[in-house]
RNA sequence: GCGCCUGUAGCUCAGUGGAUAGAGCAGCGGACUUCUAAUCCGCGGGUCGGGGGUUCGAAUCCUCCCAGGCGCACCA
């Protein structure tokens, strides 16, 4: 079970690379700023050119080295250096910038506009939709485990994150070259099914089953911790009926089968609205014919042992508590269960890594595995990576399924979308697909609204915040692309065509600022792909978006001057570009109109 | 008790060693006969949980506290 609730884990140690961002236009301004750095401070133009940085503002700058370290060896302080440096470049000028100037402690380097604003939109007017993807990874696997809902329970919003998560990272680690494989692994297995088949024997009524099963499952399962709470003899039934599930006796496999089969056409119907695919749905079940391999070897390799009738492994020597592979009435664990999925998964794909897009509450559990993997003598053990996520809470507290305390990602949606839709109805009253821009627009603002923050971090579940479709949302970015189309479509009838004459009539602050931001783009989905943060990408085309706004409202397109007008187009086509492909990579529609 | 995560503006959060710590929301004030006002501009607002340390430089790294959250053998 991966998402029954709730959080934490790791930040920054799951790096699996995290070179220097790729952005190409200014990575060479900074190589041919550091060689002409070289010679005048000594230094190693490679060094140097891991120094230079990006300054705060752009009255500023565009790219400063900063002086500190010659204090030491030269005697002086930075700013004098920076003085000195200025002087010396004083009046030169490269190819990639237009000037140096000193300014306290830095130096720093003003762009060549013209030629850098070419070359980026040049760049994206090429690549298209290609552009900021890359061949990093060179087509290596990696499996990406996500949503994982639990068999029985409905979908509440604590399955949206890793969802959501996960799928933006397939689409992300795509984008980089590297081909995914999205698993979703079913909590389709373990003692719950034990209380469901108690609380169905007990109290189930099939014509209700039938009408609503997921609901009706899902009281089933809440009626039965009520229950238990006074009745212990229910818990010790439930775990006889998983034991015998785990023996294959027909009764209770037809009870499993029953019950997975309506869960998961529930749940498709919720991947189709969000258009998730999965390569596999291979839940826990899957692997219960490699369990007593699994346990063989770990036998044989003398990693576990018995201990007071179960098998467990020690891991005290690595300051982890015992993990347990067996229990005493001979049943498996989930442990056990991602033991041997880990190693069908390594057999099968060959992975280069292994993602888990799990809460982190169960870090301890992925520690334990990777350990476990470890000792069994997998070289790719450690390739194996929880990718944790902080829990969906309320204002009075944590959700709780068994207590009935949770909100149905249905629900969300569809809310979501109706409100979507009744201001589509407002202000746009002449739209002619409102449902589909409504279901963008709905569907846009749910996700965003999870993937905008870092992931390690609850996020407290308000009503206001996912209705809220202004200000650092979804529907902000989707609405800056619809402006585009909607000028683009004003413009004439066929796309600009590229200028290199024309985009030189480009130059003003909020172009330069725009055409900047443009060029970060193939840097952020690197770092984001690096650290699995999908939220880098998004607050990224926040601020794409925020551009785009400010020179819309000081930079008419649609001007009398044929060149002008020429190069705004190509350069707010540039502008829907990576809006477009960046949402897509969020798994966020873009629409044309709203 | 032990381990892990989090703590930044009234609220929700950016900011993974560099220049005056930034957004959104909420509040107040402006901008639609002009490419969609789901937008833009302005104003106010901070002991970056606290103390020590490392560094030319710390919200960021180390350390000790404090607060909240999550885990820690027969659940998943």
């Amino acid at each position: 079970m991966r998402c029954h609730f709730t959080p934490f884990g790791l930040k920054y140690d799951q790096i699996f690379y995290y070179g220097e961002t790729r952005w190409p236009q200014m990575d060479h301004c900074k190589a041919e700023i550091s060689r002409v750095l070289a010679p005048l401070t000594k230094m190693e133009a490679s060094r140097i050119a891991g120094l230079l940085e990006e300054p705060p503002s752009p009255e500023l700058g565009d790219l400063a080295f900063p002086c500190f370290i010659l204090a030491g060896q030269w005697k002086k302080s930075p700013a004098e250096i920076a003085a000195d440096l200025g002087r010396a470049l004083a009046g030169r000028r490269g190819e990639c910038w237009e000037r140096a100037e000193a300014r306290g402690p830095y130096l720093n380097f003003y762009l060549n506009y013209p030629l850098f604003i070419r070359d980026v939109l040049k760049r994206i007017y090429e690549a298209g939709p290609d552009y900021g993807r890359s061949d990093r990874g060179q087509g290596g696997v990696i499996v990406i485990d996500y949503s994982s809902p639990n068999i029985c329970k409905p979908f509440g919003i604590g399955h949206i994150r890793s969802t959501v998560i996960g799928h933006a990272l397939c689409l992300i680690l795509e984008a980089m070259g590297y081909r995914t494989i999205g698993i979703n692994h079913l909590g389709d297995w373990g003692t719950q099914f034990g209380k469901m088949i108690v609380a169905y024997e007990r109290w189930g009524e099939d014509e209700k089953l039938y009408q609503d099963p997921v609901n009706y499952l899902y009281y089933l399962y809440v009626r039965f911790h009520q229950e238990a709470e006074e009745n212990e003899a229910l818990e010790e039934e439930a775990r006889a009926w998983f034991k015998r599930l785990e023996d294959g006796e027909e009764a209770a496999v037809n009870y499993w089968k029953l019950f997975r089969r309506l869960s998961l056409e529930n749940y498709e119907q919720i991947y189709d609205l969000l258009g998730i695919k999965f390569d596999y749905y291979h839940g826990e079940s899957h692997y219960n014919d490699m369990l007593d391999d699994v346990i063989r070897m770990v036998q044989e390799k003398g990693v576990a042992v018995e201990s007071e009738g179960a098998l467990i492994v020690d891991l005290e020597k690595y300051g982890l508590p015992p993990a347990m592979l067996r229990k005493k009435d001979g049943a498996t664990l989930y442990l056990t269960r991602d033991l041997a999925a880990a190693m069908y998964r390594h057999r099968t794909f060959n992975f280069v890594k292994a993602l888990y897009v799990v809460g982190a509450e169960q870090k301890l559990h992925f520690q334990q595995m990777v350990k476990i993997l470890e000792l069994l003598g997998f070289p790719w053990a450690q390739d194996c990576i929880h990718v944790p996520f902080g829990l969906i809470r309320f204002k009075e507290g944590r959700m709780s399924t068994r207590e009935g305390k949770m909100i149905l990602l249905e629900e969300v949606l569809r809310r979501a979308i109706n409100l979507a839709r009744e201001i589509i109805e407002e202000k746009n009253p002449d739209l002619a697909d409102k449902e589909s821009a409504a279901k963008m627009v709905g569907l846009g603002a749910v996700r965003f609204g999870d993937l905008s923050n870092d992931r390690v971090k609850d996020i407290e579940f308000d009503w206001d915040k996912v209705l809220d479709f202004s200000g650092e949302t979804a529907a902000y970015i989707q609405y800056a692309h619809a402006r585009i189309c909607s000028i683009l479509r004003r413009g004439g009838s066929a796309l600009p065509e590229w200028s290199e004459e024309a985009v030189a009539a480009l130059g003003r602050e909020e172009e330069k600022a725009l055409v900047k931001t443009l060029a970060a783009y193939p840097g952020k989905i690197e770092a984001s792909a690096a650290s699995y943060r999908p939220s880098i990408l998004a607050r990224y085309l926040i601020d794409v978006a925020r551009d785009f706004n400010r020179f819309y409202h000081e930079c008419p397109v649609l001007v009398d001057n044929p060149q002008l007008r020429q190069a705004r187009l190509l350069l707010i086509l540039a502008v829907r570009q990576v809006i477009k492909n960046g949402l897509g990579l969020l798994g966020i529609a873009a629409p044309e109109e709203m």
